[in-house]
RNA sequence: GGAGAGAUGGCUGAGUGGUCGAAAGCAACGCUUUGCUAAAGCGUCGUACCUCAAAAGGGUACCGAGGGUUCGAAUCCCUCUCUCUCCGCCA
């Protein structure tokens, strides 16, 4: 949600922002809407506003008088009348809402002009996809991959897309992600294990509702939905909470399940690991102040890119065009690591910065030096996904026999020099 | 899951149908006086929206959430949520 004074004044430059975004929407009709909005509100408070006031003189009134017989009968005309304006106002302020919320954030002018992701630019690229052995094959072929990840037992138990870890294959999962955390709360990030279930005012907080509500998953009889990422629960943990100045930034940190419907997307990129319906991610979430989001998003991506390049996974950072960042969006990066057997980039971190756009909308405000509430703005990165890292990870650096040499940050968690172990 | 109690401004806590946006205290901020590692006095002290060129000012809404009764609701009724206590169940 934008902010509503700078929309009504700013008019030309939302106009262009939302154009370059490529987002099909009606600024006018929504200033139309909010024109008409308005006037309903000055109608119907400055006929409340005679209501009170007539109620005020009738209270000093002796309660059986004559006269105030006669004022209840004015009066029960003035409710009728503040009744019917009140129903009007409500339906169109639901109205003006809605077309508002449709409006996109404004994406930063550092965003690159384009129309889809072929327009994204790669903006760093670090480790070289042609070192990692040519012989690589995809991690589905790989010896006993089918064993190790059963999707097969999976889908009898849940379905297609629900993977069951086993053996070293899930010690390997656990000794990531006890990696990307202790990485995580070394440079400040505060851990956290949050619920992974959230109710309907935080997914609409954090933009999964109303528009992407065919992507989760719902608890049925509970109003639930499980997260798609820890994003939802992290980011609204502050929601309709007033922050000390002196304390921003908040960094936090969490590893959860996601879960996604990932409806729709039934097709060539599914094999294997590439995407499933409940995978590991370790998200990292920022509240900062307005004056240093960008400076913050910088530093998110480059510690997202430090977890990679401890890994030793060649990567590549991707600026994110004006037509492929996401609705909520001011400024995205994409980090995508190099899968050798598939020969291909798989995305493993998308690090964003909503400004104020998600914390509007979320009601996460903080108390400046003057002592007047301002929207904090919001940041989010994986830090990492475990699934597609743990692909490049097996497709790199396995040998014939499916022996995987690890990268010398992982062995001290996983306890071993190669998965698997002996 | 059952029974009971509760939810008021940053905090504590009054307020059971009309002049209550809401007493009082604490905290915070400003000023004054005295002077010393503080006290006292006075004042300020919510948020959102509408109005206004802007500020000032004015208006409306908000006493857990949503509905209802009434000319009028923090106050009465209904539903829901949450917290606390007790019982049950349980990793």
């Amino acid at each position: 949600m934008l902010d509503l004074k700078y929309f009504r004044e700013n008019t030309d430059t939302v106009r262009a922002a939302v154009a370059k975004k490529k987002f099909a929407c009606d600024i006018d009709a929504v200033l139309a809407l909010d024109e008409e909005r308005r006037r309903i509100i000055h109608d119907a408070e400055t006929r409340r506003a005679e209501q009170k006031a007539a109620n005020a003189a009738m209270a000093k009134l002796p309660k059986g008088s004559d006269e105030f017989r006669e004022q209840v009968a004015h009066m029960r005309e003035l409710a009728a009348q503040v009744k019917a304006l009140q129903a009007e106002q409500g339906l169109i302020e639901a109205k003006w809402k809605s077309a508002f919320m449709a409006v996109p954030n404004l994406p930063h002018e550092s965003v690159p002009e384009g129309d889809s992701e072929a327009d994204n630019i790669v903006t760093a690229q670090w480790g070289d996809p042609e070192a990692v052995g040519t012989a690589a094959v995809p991690h589905w072929d790989l010896p006993g991959f089918a064993d190790y990840v059963d999707l097969g037992r999976g889908a009898k138990v849940t379905g297609a897309g629900w993977p069951f870890f086993v053996g070293d294959m899930a010690r390997l999962v656990r000794a990531l992600l006890q990696f990307f955390l202790e990485e995580n709360t070394r440079v400040g990030f505060t851990e956290m294990m949050p619920p992974v279930c959230v109710n309907a005012d935080s997914a609409t907080a954090t933009g999964q509702l109303p528009d992407k509500e065919g992507q989760m998953y719902e608890v049925p009889g509970d109003g639930l939905y499980m997260i798609p990422t820890a994003e939802v629960p992290v980011t609204n943990f502050y929601r309709d909470e007033i922050l000390d100045e002196d304390d921003l930034p908040l960094y936090a940190c969490a590893y959860t399940p996601c879960f996604r419907r990932e409806a729709g997307s039934h097709g060539k990129d599914v094999r294997g690991l590439n995407r499933v319906h409940q995978f590991d991610k370790v998200e990292l979430v920022k509240w900062v102040h307005p004056d240093t989001s960008f400076d913050e998003l910088e530093s998110l991506r480059e510690h997202a890119e430090s977890l990679l390049k401890k890994l030793e996974l060649p990567y590549r950072t991707l600026l994110m065009c004006s037509g492929d960042i996401g609705f909520p969006h001011a400024k995205q990066y994409d980090l995508e690591v190099w899968a050798a057997g598939q020969g291909r980039w798989l995305e493993v971190s998308s690090c964003s910065n909503f400004t104020d756009f998600q914390a509007r909308r979320a009601n996460i405000r903080f108390r400046d030096k003057e002592g007047k509430p301002r929207v904090v703005h919001t940041l989010n990165g994986s830090g990492l996904a475990v699934p597609r890292v743990l692909a490049a990870l097996l497709e790199n650096n396995a040998d014939a026999a499916g022996r995987v040499t690890l990268p010398e940050a992982l062995r001290p968690y996983f306890g071993a020099e190669a998965f698997p172990r002996a």
